[in-house]
DNA sequence: CTTTGACCTCGCCCCAGGGGCGTGGTCCAA
DNA sequence: TTGGACCACGCCCCTGGGGCGAGGTCAAAG
């Protein structure tokens, strides 16, 4: 190793177009560590081989890769590193495509229709339920597999079920938040817990109800519908005691409803 | 202002599906101030009405909006806001579009040819220059503009222009850093500076030089041209001794050459 | 009246990817 | 030997909060 083959981080950085500031974190991450640290002053050096490597990241950095991403593509050689990139830029399409739609499902004007709100007693029931927190792309899947286990089960003990499938969202489930989930089963008669498998009471009550068309189920004109019903509760001097509830399927033809337990406000 | 339309930051939170952290942050910012502080323990009481505020707000978190643009749009009516969604949507997509290239770029298959880099002797020169920092959208508009201004300089005086004109690239262009940029064109005389064009002395020397033909002279392809350029540098042991130029036109009907000044590496 | 539990406050550390600045050490040439 | 250029390191800053811990507040329940 000749040593006119060694930079100091100026010098490299000059050539790879990365600042002096840049390189150190870099090293720090082992992204691009280099071949020579000084134990007593700390400086460090780059050899001249490493040039097309820092080429490489700063590359990278210009199309907001993070860091910890970089480093994966670095080992792999240049027909799978783009395939990654391709992957990755898909990936920023879709993302893009969910923003449209955001941004027309926050138009009001340009939204399907959807029903009017409205009163319905609930009365108190039993419910055979499984829980989980799922991401949304885990979110379909985990209603329709958990439904299908849950109503086996109930068949297997004799037992007939008593209406729709409730899903509970505990926590709210959006693309970037995950959130518990529980699929629920009414039924009359009695049934021992089993495995992940619950039995809960679900108590008396009044649900805000609107019924949600097709064109309105999905991610994100969905949201929309929920800010429906909660303006309406608003409106209406409700109050919410409880999180929401999607009934699959719904009232009137809809494919669900989306409910909320509500009360009257101390106001009134 | 009835105290039953009060509520605290958990119950507020829970309306709009924001945290209490989030929206201390918000309130902070200015985004969405409740209505009332205990100035002894610091409580905060959102009104009811501002549920809608709050709901928006997080309806534009979900777009990744920073909060200080979301603050600009919420006092806009609903239509200027969608309209002004519609074009940062349209700027997404640009964006997402330059990012494509730059995967294209990155794709050493898929380049339009360059030609091979040359060595060029460079004689001492006189320049008269105008320096500018510049984003990348600016560049274009700048270069011309100086050019023909510092042209119009030089017949003024009855001096001929002696060469293409050169772009100094002092700092690196990209789309999200500006850098110093510096227009000069070479003349033989005698010219006193004026306003803000320099005159200055360019040294003899030598350039590496690589032509790029129009396919390749466009941000980002043009990155993959210096690319090679100075790869050229490092496989021929040479180092490069100051910052690239860009000379418009190019040479061999090129429309434009980027040069690098080089010497020969100590170690030849 | 006191306890308990839920809720609230604030403050600090953390994430990525550095930029900017200040202090002090290093290296090379004049 | 003394500049001047370069370097390392550490701290604070940006965004948009999450998470945690210490301690204050408030209501209902004992």
């Amino acid at each position: 190793m000749n040593d006119a083959d060694l930079m100091l981080p100026g010098e490299f950085g000059a050539a790879t177009r990365l600042s002096p500031k840049a390189l150190r974190l870099y090293a720090a991450q082992g992204l691009l560590v280099p071949v020579y640290t000084d134990p007593g002053s700390g400086y460090r050096r780059y050899h001249r081989d490493q040039i097309p490597l820092g080429r490489l990241i700063g590359w990278l950095r210009m199309l907001d890769l993070p860091l910890a991403r970089i480093a994966a593509l670095l080992p792999l050689d240049s027909q799978a590193r783009q395939a990654e990139l391709r992957a990755w830029l898909a990936a920023q399409e879709i993302e893009l495509q969910q923003r449209r739609e955001l941004v027309e499902a926050l138009d009001y004007t340009s939204r399907a229709t959807t029903g009017t709100p409205t009163l319905r007693s609930r009365p108190q029931r039993k419910l055979l339920c499984r829980e989980r927190r799922v991401h949304i792309d885990e979110l379909e899947a985990f209603i329709a597999d958990a439904q299908e286990h849950i109503r086996a089960r109930l068949r297997a003990v004799g037992l007939s079920d008593d209406g729709p499938t409730l899903v509970h969202f505990h926590g709210f489930v959006t693309r970037d938040s995950d959130g518990p989930v529980e699929v629920a089963v009414p039924f009359t008669g009695s049934v021992e817990p089993v495995d992940d498998l619950r039995v809960r009471l679900s108590p008396a009550g009044t649900d805000a109800v609107l019924p949600v068309a097709k064109a309105d189920a999905d991610f994100p004109m969905i949201l929309h519908v929920y800010g429906v019903l909660e303006a309406w509760i608003d409106a209406h001097r409700l109050v919410c005691v409880g999180s929401p509830v999607e009934v699959w399927p719904g009232s009137d033809g809809a494919v669900l409803d989306v409910t909320y337990p509500v009360m009257p406000s101390e106001e009134g």
